[in-house]
DNA sequence: ATGTGATTTGTACTATCGTACAAAAGATCA
DNA sequence: TGATCTTTTGTACGATAGTACAAATCACAT
């Protein structure tokens, strides 16, 4: 007997399931999760509002498959680019491969949504801001394995900064990518309409070009060697 | 006759107004606008629901007030220091002096009370994340203008880099200068324990080192002179 | 065609939201 | 003290929130 498979296995016709969690995603990525109502989801969805229970139960539960649905793919496909720009020789070269590899799959991809990374990285950064719970810890026991690997590979590429001042670095990283996703209109507006915010690619770019530089500052114990010292110092 | 100033003037005895501003603050800038509720706040200050709306009449109100009291602060703290900035005879210096300019106040002060400069600045990420309507209105025009003042600052010390590439990179350090306010657990655990993402002293030095650097980065038309091109091309 | 399990609909329940408003309490000065 | 203005309290109202659940509908193997 040749048992077609179901539907749950195949998603194959329009899935009213898919449609919500894009509507949830798009939603909750621009409006935040607590602004945004199950109602609100469902009519973006054409869906029911029972619909969302039924498939999702609860609401945090719908958050929580966005994410499922995205961490996955997005990790494999950083740790993919990690690989490759490991094998780079020249150690300037490297570290630029590294930082794309971890930056073009935020922008680009993520999942099998064409395009859907941007979105997902930018829920991301609206649900951290919000300090949501389930966020939290669903990102730190999913996220935190990638971003040390990316750290490590970082220090391989300069050996000489201390990994406490990699970890910042990195961290800025993040905080630049996450606002040029969430408020792209302010590039726009600032540079009176010369660069468009919303340009994933320009995005990338800049935004490797300059933290590449910001990973290749001289460390924080070095610095400034013969000029003034900086008024607040940190601990000398 | 000696009129006693009335309470209008003075806000001398222990105001319940400052209270529930306060709470609000705190409480908006942790959990975001949306989360948290009217009673939520009143009962953070000691007050009756009804008090908040007799004082700020609505919710936005409050917020508004909150902006309201830091914005000018804030700015002309700014103001005084990139002005000092700019006599910076040395070009290396003086990029340093307005970058410093830029982000010590975010950090430090911002309005009369001690350290809620950095509480501030958080609750302005959480609300610029949230995509918060009457905050969007009351940054842009507030904010813009000091911004301008700051990329101009910046262009002057870094002639040759073209305008945009100074915008793209000042809204990186904006970004970062968020997310170091708003999760500064994360590197703090990336760390392993080495740093403290919520000492605002290392939090500043470890910025303003990344972020004149990444400033200093050669621009973009002119970048990987003789490497290999980007993969993704932007423009050219 | 029909029965069966999966899905969608419609509706209802309780909790909590922002806000309004009258009454109580406190402050100020003739 | 008593009159007047400011502030605080207590409570209530309509709207909307998340979720539950029974009925209706659909998909599909037999």
């Amino acid at each position: 007997m040749v048992r077609k498979p179901t539907s749950k296995e195949t998603a194959r016709k329009p899935n009213m399931r898919e449609a919500i969690l894009a509507a949830a995603e798009e939603l909750f990525a621009t409006n935040g999760f607590n602004a945004v109502s199950v109602r609100d989801i469902a009519q973006a969805a054409g869906a029911n509002p029972g619909s969302v229970t039924y498939h999702f139960k609860t609401k945090d539960g719908l958050l929580l498959e966005i994410y499922r649905r995205h961490c996955g793919p997005m990790n494999l496909r950083r740790s993919e680019l990690l690989a490759a720009a490991r094998r780079v020789r020249d150690l300037q070269d490297r570290l630029e491969a590294v930082v794309r590899a971890y930056v073009v799959p935020a922008f680009t991809s993520g999942s099998d949504l064409a395009g859907g990374g941007a979105r997902f990285t930018r829920l991301r950064a609206v649900m951290s801001a919000e300090g949501n719970e389930v966020a939290r810890k669903i990102i730190a026991q999913t996220f935190d394995d990638t971003s040390h690997a990316f750290i490590d590979a970082i220090h391989e590429s300069l050996p000489h900064i201390p990994r406490t001042d990699i970890v910042w670095r990195s961290h800025f990283l993040l905080g630049a990518l996450y606002y040029s996703l969430v408020t792209p209109d302010r590039v726009s507006r600032l540079s009176r309409g010369e660069a468009d915010g919303s340009d994933a690619a320009s995005a990338i770019e800049q935004l490797v070009q300059a933290t590449v530089a910001a990973f290749q500052a001289p460390a924080l114990d070095q610095a400034a060697p013969m000029r003034r010292r900086p008024v607040v110092s940190s601990k000398t």
